[in-house]
RNA sequence: GGGCGAUUAGCUCAGUCGGUUAGAGCGCUUCUCUGAUAAGGAAGAGGUCCCAGGUUCGAAUCCUGGAUCGCCCA
């Protein structure tokens, strides 16, 4: 007969195992099959987030890619089609800093005397060159993505969906460009998206020269407050709020009252008082004369009333520059100022600027504040520590300027978005209403253009005359110009001209030269991964329709909490204005991967671990079952080598254990697979309860899976193989050695589920315990998810088997307590226990016997020789009805006879209690009973039942127990000669009188136990394998044996 | 300055509907078991449940305020 397993190696390499699983996927196209095998079925979607492929992966990456498997994994086995496409977000301003690295050049004058065309080539080549890091990667850690088939934002067909996609929010009078005050980088020469803003390490603390400057006027001097004072050389207007009461000192400074004291000290003289209102229209002294007021307009350097000055801090006065700040901006408007920008998009200062002229802003700060002083105009200078932007990329620091850009309106479909959202399903729950929620309701319009290179050009072109055309697809623009690209980037498209579109206008239409928000690239992705136009967007013709219809919209997205801004917000938005819902119904939220010290991994601080060598060190299921069960991953990790290997120690190895010593004994045994079966009634308790366990698991991990809670589930399958190991199999190992078929059937059941419940998980071990054990299917990734069986339920049995377990742990600390070894068999225990507990004890005797080794269990369950009962209110009853007189009955319960109450409750009568001269009735439910034990016994006790053991050992427990020990040497001596369990021995045992007499009345026992044919007694021959002599109880002995 | 989240043993984390002795794992000490185990079991040491108020018969849990940390926004 053969044996039906592979052996199991128990010092087994995890890395190792799994390249072999892998090159099993590899061979028989495991993932392929697992979609081909639902074809038919209903969908379940999923969409891959794309990450951006220019950089190798990191930690982080790979627990995002987990999630992103695990799902799709378990919906596929229960019967769904997951289609899983993997993508790559190719364009935008990472790609384009790499090639500037690369080339070594800085700036967008570089980028244009190098060349648009080639430029965008090295781009190209550059955001390709890292997909196979990604790849490898992707493979290796178990996430099944199609990657042969991925979309990249780079393919012209996607550009073309985009193009389509912004032709038709602009036919929706959605697209517009406006003068806006954005956040600009200088470095990078364009302005940045308020997600862009919400990139992590955007915002930093930075310390900034803040500045009181002192204006001139007819009243007084004007105190106004900059914390940029690199601004006030375009000082337009000082803004006051009209309501506030504003003070003339005696030194002749003009401050709002509620900050006097603080400029000024609190016992300053004060001249006149007088609203603000009053100083409206005055005109005062600009700091710099560079900007003539009336160029600014009529109002210039005069006092505007505004709606956000605050008397927070500052003085109350705003120093206001049309051109640098979003209030200065409005203000402006308001009042017919121009926002006149001395300063060049590369961040220095204009011509008009003299002293300053070429200098970088920031950098003249120092210079302004020296001038001001020296004409004796700055009050004060201090540090300000405050908190500001910098580029997401290139850390420069932001600059806030008036410039024109492209946007589309989402702030007029705010309450579409949030009712999109209403419809989203958020893991965790508080993101929703949250963080997500917060946001969404304050929107603002979606800056879309940037003044870059390498991205989607922006569709739209303009004749001189100011008309405007967008372009939908590639075809149109064939139609209109004559020319089909086959590369829709830059500079191609730039050359493309046409006559314009207005009837009777002449003029040339030429493209705006912006690109657009890589953001909006990956928000599209429902439709453009398909090159889809769909007929739900309206105005263009369908294309790509039904790929898009039947994958829209996605069941499950997954990504790290950073995205809120960014791709969960741009999915929302760009399907929300096409399609009027949400492009995903459930969102998992991941959180950030922390280093050993709790620091954030990032690029810049080096602190990134290379999952390679977590890989190779412990595996990929290590790290897996790290990320799925270590905690809820929206919290974060701290993220340690040690971490994962605990995750190897607590379940992986345990997991792997039990399967090996199925192995090791169905091989031993030669069991025949088809002989396996449950039926027969000839199961046993333990059988039956482990089966049930078993059930009771796969109902907690179904309903968490549904759930999106990979923790929960993780957590419940590792509970579980922890009782399965440490108690069934424990507990029936004799029953494994005798290869009994219940045992062997009820093991391999479990464990063929169990490899079922776990391949989400952990998809390498579990399909190779899969395949070694059942095979039937060519992987476990192929099999239905299992399902809880009612009649392999007992929860009666369940509950049992706790209280015999508890009583076991008591018993075994009775021991630990007398000293008194484990192998010496004792005459009995006694239990303490009444009732439910007493009936489960006595169910389930045989295994408490067992495990205690002892000959008898004894019950008690009334006052009697071990223990007084003692009787405890049941709070949980009581304090509903008693309230507040809560302490009274607690009282009054102490002050009962315990002994005779606790008779009245077993004969089912109730007890009464007199709380302030009322009598109330206590039943059963209100009591809790237990059994206080007498001192003087080796008693262990807790909560209701307790255990006691007989501590007297006569003569032939002695001889039982030392019979125990000499079993016990002679298995060691078996394995010192490197004996394999099966084989069969000739014993020879020499020493003390006492010892061998011992063993001669439990010869059989002896012999059975160790597999001895025949045992002798007497002197030790030479040619036997002899082991050291040991001592049991002080005696002496000398084992020798060898194979018969 | 505003929003969201977190804070429980040396470390990593549980803690259900508010119920009176707050748990697990790791680590440490002592003991123990072993025909699978790198494992298992028992005991011990280790707690201001971040702080202060409040609600309640009763608060780690609910409310208010504060502290610290993280993330996000301005």
């Amino acid at each position: 007969m053969t044996t039906p397993h592979r052996p199991v190696d128990p010092r087994v390499s995890f890395p190792q195992l799994e390249q072999g699983v892998l090159e099993r996927w590899r061979e028989r196209d495991v993932f392929r099959a697992s979609l081909e095998r639902r074809a038919q079925a209903p969908r379940w979607g999923f969409f891959e987030g794309p990450p951006t492929a220019n950089g190798r992966p990191g930690a982080h990456h790979v627990l995002a890619r987990v999630f992103k498997d695990i799902f799709p994994r378990y919906r596929t086995m229960r019967g769904y089609r997951v289609d899983r496409r993997g993508g790559w977000d190719c364009h935008g301003l990472p790609v384009e800093l790499a090639v500037e690295r690369e080339l070594g050049i800085s700036r967008k004058a570089d980028i244009e005397r190098y060349g648009i065309a080639e430029f965008n080539a090295r781009c190209r080549a550059s955001v390709l060159s890292h997909i196979d890091d990604w790849t490898a990667l992707t493979e290796r850690i178990g996430f099944w993505v199609d990657t042969k088939h991925a979309y990249k934002t780079l393919d012209s067909s996607y550009v073309e969906s985009v193009w389509w996609a912004l032709k038709t929010i602009h036919s929706r009078g959605l697209l517009f460009e406006r003068f806006k005050v954005v956040p600009y980088c200088p470095r990078c020469g364009t302005a940045l998206s308020s997600h862009e803003l919400g990139q992590p390490g955007v915002y930093q603390d930075v310390v900034d020269p803040s500045a009181y400057v002192t204006l001139p006027s007819e009243r007084g001097k004007l105190v106004v407050w900059t914390t940029t004072p690199w601004t006030l050389v375009s000082n337009a207007a000082v803004a006051v709020d009209p309501e506030l009461t504003y003070v003339l000192t005696g030194e002749g400074h003009i401050v709002a009252e509620a900050l006097a004291g603080r400029l000024f000290g609190e016992g300053v003289a004060i001249a006149e008082r007088f609203p603000g209102a009053s100083l409206v229209g005055l005109r005062y002294e600009p700091p710099f004369d560079f900007i003539p007021g009336a160029e600014y307009g009529e109002k210039g350097h005069t006092v505007l009333a505004a709606d956000f000055v605050s008397a927070q801090d500052g003085t109350g006065l705003v120093h206001t520059a049309i051109a640098f700040g979003e209030d200065d901006f409005r203000l402006g408007q308001a009042n017919g100022l121009e926002p006149i920008n001395p300063v060049a998009p590369d961040g220095t200062y204009g011509e008009r600027i003299t002293p300053w002229a070429g200098m970088g802003v920031k950098a003249a700060d120092p210079l302004i504040l020296e001038d001001l002083e020296r004409r004796g105009l700055l009050l004060r200078s201090e540090p300000y520590e405050h908190s500001y932007p910098h580029c997401w990329r290139c850390n420069t620091a932001l600059l806030y300027y008036a410039k024109p850009s492209w946007y589309i309106a989402t702030s007029q479909i705010k309450e579409q978005l949030l009712a999109a959202n209403e419809q989203v399903s958020w893991q965790p729950p508080h993101v929703k209403h949250g963080r997500f929620g917060n946001w969404l309701a304050g929107n603002v319009d979606w800056a879309l253009s940037r003044e870059r290179y390498w991205g989607t050009p922006l569709p739209v072109w303009r004749c001189p005359a100011g008309h405007l055309h967008v372009v939908g697809s590639l075809a149109e623009l064939e139609a209109l110009s004559g020319r089909l690209l086959d590369d829709p980037h830059r500079p191609f498209v730039d050359e493309v001209t046409f006559g314009c579109c207005t009837e009777g206008c002449g003029e040339t239409m030429r493209r705006v030269p912006d690109v657009i928000d890589v953001w909006f690239d990956s928000g599209s992705m429902p439709f453009a991964s398909y090159g889809a136009m769909p007929s739900r967007g309206g105005a263009a013709p369908a294309r790509g329709d039904e790929e898009f219809e039947a994958h829209f919209p996605a069941d499950y997205i997954c990504e790290a909490l950073d995205q809120t801004r960014g791709w969960f917000y741009s999915m929302l938005a760009v399907s929300t204005l096409l399609f009027g819902e949400s492009s995903y119904r459930n969102v998992v939220c991941l959180g950030l991967i922390l280093d050993e010290q709790g620091q954030k991994m990032s690029k810049s601080k080096g602190n990134i671990v290379e999952p390679w060598d977590v890989l190779e060190r412990f595996g990929a299921d290590a790290l897996r079952w790290y990320f799925f069960t270590s905690k809820y991953p929206w919290d974060g990790y701290r993220f340690s080598m040690e971490a994962i290997g605990e995750a190897v120690r607590q379940f992986l190895l345990p997991l792997w254990n039990t399967y090996g010593f199925y192995v090791l004994y169905a091989n031993a045994g030669a069991v025949a697979r088809e002989s396996l079966s449950l039926e027969g009634g000839s199961l046993g308790e333990l059988d039956r309860w482990a089966l049930s366990r078993l059930q009771a698991t796969i109902e907690t991990v179904t309903e968490g899976l549904d759930a999106f809670d990979a923790t929960g589930s993780g957590r419940a399958i590792a509970a579980f193989v922890d009782e399965l190991s440490n108690w069934y199999v424990r507990r029936s190992r004799r029953r494994f050695w005798d290869g009994e078929p219940a045992a062997m059937a009820t093991l391999h059941h479990i464990l063929v589920t169990l490899s079922k419940l776990l391949a989400p998980f952990v998809p390498f071990i579990a399909d190779e315990i899969y395949e070694n054990l059942s095979g039937e299917e060519e992987s476990v990734h192929l099999c239905d998810f299992p399902e809880a069986e009612e009649a392999l339920r007992d929860v009666a049995l369940e509950d049992a088997m706790a209280v015999a377990r508890e009583t076991v742990r008591l018993g075994l600390a009775a021991r630990a307590q007398a000293k008194i070894k484990l192998r010496q068999p004792l005459r009995a225990a006694v239990v303490v226990a009444a009732g439910a507990e007493r009936a489960a004890i006595e169910r389930l005797a045989e295994i408490v016997r067992d495990e205690l080794n002892v000959r008898a269990l004894r019950f008690v369950s009334e006052a009697d020789e071990l223990g007084e009962v003692e009787v405890r209110p049941n709070y949980r009853t009581l304090g509903p009805r008693f309230g507040a007189q809560m302490p009274l009955v607690a009282a009054a319960v102490a002050g009962l006879d315990a002994a005779r109450a606790a008779a009245a409750l077993r004969a089912g009568e109730a007890v009464h209690i007199d709380v302030v001269g009322n009598e109330h009735a206590l039943a059963a439910d209100d009591l809790l009973v237990s059994m206080k034990p007498l001192t003087g016994y080796q008693v262990e006790r807790e909560g209701s039942h307790a255990v006691a053991l007989e501590l007297e050992v006569d003569g032939p427990l002695r001889a039982e127990g030392w019979a125990r020990e000499i079993v016990h040497a002679v298995q060691a001596a078996r394995r010192a000669a490197g004996l394999e369990v099966s084989d069969r021995i000739m014993l020879r045992l020499d020493g003390a009188p006492e010892l061998l007499a011992a063993a001669r009345e439990h010869g059989r026992y002896l012999a059975g136990e160790v597999l001895a044919v025949a045992v002798s007694y007497g002197p030790v021959a030479d040619a036997e394998l002899a082991s050291e002599p040991v001592t049991i109880d002080g005696l002496t002995l000398r084992i020798a044996l060898s194979r018969a």
